[in-house]
DNA sequence: CTTCATACCCACCAAAAGGTTAGTACCGCC
DNA sequence: GGCGGTACTAACCTTTTGGTGGGTATGAAG
């Protein structure tokens, strides 16, 4: 659910906020926008993040955890600590 | 490092104490032999996992967790926690 | 009537991951 | 001499994942 090469870096970026998905695509400067799209679907399907349409055009749609979303952030954060003490031995 | 199908798997079962290959093997019921050597021979190469060969015949090897594997404990543990928040999401 | 911006889809391709099957070497055992 | 047990290797194949380059719709702005 977590797996891959994107989702994490995604799930991160949506810790602060809800975030449109032009504005993920330049925080996740390496993602093409068929990935990120890609992911984000599957990040949906799974009930982790919440799309919301706003139905305008131009088009606009903003991304957001849900909380079960919420529940992966203990997750990212104990990888990042694994990282940090496996760098250190 | 230890993404994949099987890494976080084979890690656990050394949890408890080295284990020869045919010990592992047994306890992780799907894994193809040649998944579970490729996949320990990874482990090694990050250092995460102990080779031990006794240079007998029949050949014996055992496998065990270095300090550095140990260091891989709280994210399993964190990855079971998180599992089981999800499943009562 | 062309252009722009936005979110998104489709057809295709390349690379990585995972899997199957067959084989190796060694020695003891019957 | 043939068989079994052990750790391992090699050749080959399939599935999954990641990536590229094009296309769609809409309405406003020029």
């Amino acid at each position: 659910m977590v797996g891959g090469k994107w989702k994490l870096l995604i799930l991160r970026q949506l810790y602060g906020g809800p975030l449109r998905l032009s504005a993920l695509r330049s925080t996740i400067p390496d993602i093409s926008e068929k990935m990120l799209i890609q992911e984000l679907k599957i990040l949906v399907e799974n009930r982790l993040v919440h799309r919301e349409n706003f139905g305008e055009v131009p088009p606009r749609v903003a991304y957001s955890l849900t909380d079960r979303g919420e529940l992966v952030k203990p997750l990212i954060e104990e990888m990042i600590a694994f990282a940090e003490r496996y760098e250190r031995t």
